[in-house]
DNA sequence: GCTTCCCGCCAACTA
DNA sequence: TAGTTGGCGGGAAGC
């Protein structure tokens, strides 16, 4: 490791931020839409490959594993039993085949981080972290891997099973989920690092391995922050740097979401809240909430998301097959007209006040979008209930 | 001086 | 066996 000193101090160019993993994260949200939806209506080419997303953004490919394990790994369950985890991997990124990923979306955060909260509560959950050691396990489930696992233990000429089941015990990709869950499974609103790196290490004291496991987690808040899923903050008893979990609404986890929640809370609910109008969903161009920036490439590029999410959104949801996404709204219960276009421009009102104002220019975008399907859903709910009331 | 985290080595894994 | 994946920790930037 003796060549890393050339980076730095001997180039008066380096700058250290604009290297840093939150700000390459951002970078690939915006090459996965531009690629991704430039590619979509293609036959087979719906993937991102390793090689040009490195190429494209200038970094070693070495980083861009980094941010794909994160991502990878968010809504990935490892708790559920086998049966029920078929069809239930809601990552934001997939694995397709080697070097390509396929881009799943954010969509796909809300539902899988509720899912993850709602697996395990955190006295259970630690218990099984102090038990790592022992079990190499997390839950009272079996993934793949644990099977593997187990028969290794009863095999003991099996080695590279064991090495596996070391290697993944040590992943980046169960430690963002360990560090999901912390937030997730407690009632923990804010954590330090060094906090979260002894809890996940159950009751090892080792000093070198409370500072990897930091470094990690370093890594991990840096790609969540860009996410928006956390912010940077002080722990009220040290004054530390520590993170608030800021992702997704508290109330979720409880099962009752309500659109009014949101007033109480300064804490966004990803997903949830609720904007627009009918008219807004005619898509204008000053109505669609991007904003162009001096990249010409990302301006062509919103054009296509622009385009290519109201077509899906029509295709998706207009048809006689009546199916909610993940921003599905409430049971609507009351008919009346007046009523809900009161509860329209009160929706309004707040979301003016309360949309989350995203660093990341696609990211808000994104909010966008979904806060104008949410609203569509919305008003075929009531048409569909007006027409099939519940008996 | 402490926090943050980039960077690339190299071992493990895969095709 | 070559290429891919990713754990790991040194050490420099930033505050």
């Amino acid at each position: 490791m003796a060549s890393r000193d050339s980076r730095t101090t001997k180039d008066p160019l380096y700058s250290r931020k604009e290297k840093s993993l939150g700000l390459l994260c951002s970078n690939v949200f915006e090459l996965i839409l531009c690629s991704f939806l430039r590619l979509y209506n293609r036959d087979g080419v719906e993937s991102i490959g390793l090689d040009a997303a490195a190429l494209q953004l200038g970094v070693e490919r070495r980083r861009i594993y980094d941010i794909v394990n994160i991502l990878e790994s968010i809504g990935e369950f490892h708790c559920l039993r086998k049966s029920e985890r078929a069809g239930k991997r809601l990552q934001v990124l997939q694995r397709k085949a080697k070097n390509q990923y396929t881009w799943k979306g954010f969509d796909m955060i809300p539902a899988a981080l509720k899912e993850q909260g709602l697996q395990e509560k955190f006295d259970t959950y630690v218990a099984n972290v102090s038990n790592w050691k022992e079990c190499g396990v997390l839950s009272n489930s079996k993934t793949d891997w644990q099977e593997k696992c187990s028969e290794a233990e009863k095999v003991p000429s099996c080695i590279s099973a064991r090495r596996e089941k070391h290697r993944r015990e040590k992943s980046l990709g169960l430690l963002t989920q360990n560090f999901v869950k912390l937030f997730l499974c407690s009632d923990v609103e804010v954590i330090s690092l060094d906090r979260a790196a002894l809890t996940l290490l159950g009751h090892s004291h080792d000093t070198t391995a409370m500072r990897t496991k930091v470094r990690r987690l370093y890594d991990i808040a840096n790609v969540f922050s860009s996410m928006g899923l956390i912010e940077k903050t002080r722990d009220p008893e040290s004054g530390k740097p520590a993170f608030r979990w800021i992702g997704l609404e508290k109330s979720c986890r409880h099962g009752s979401s309500s659109a009014l929640d949101v007033k109480t809370s300064k804490r966004r609910e990803f997903g949830n809240d609720i904007t627009n109008t009918v008219a807004k969903r005619c898509h204008t161009s000053s109505s669609t909430g991007w904003k162009l920036n001096d990249k010409s490439t990302m301006g062509k590029c919103k054009n296509i998301v622009n385009d290519q999410l109201s077509v899906d959104q029509h295709q998706k949801y207009g048809s006689n097959d009546f199916v909610f996404g993940p921003f599905a709204p409430p049971n609507v219960t009351n008919t009346h007209e007046k009523k809900n276009e009161m509860q329209i421009q009160d929706w309004e009102n707040l979301s003016s006040t309360y949309r989350p104002q995203y660093s990341n220019q696609v990211i808000g975008d994104l909010f966008h979008h979904y806060a104008e399907a949410w609203k569509s859903w919305y008003v075929e709910a009531e048409d569909k209930q007006q027409i099939e009331p519940e008996s």
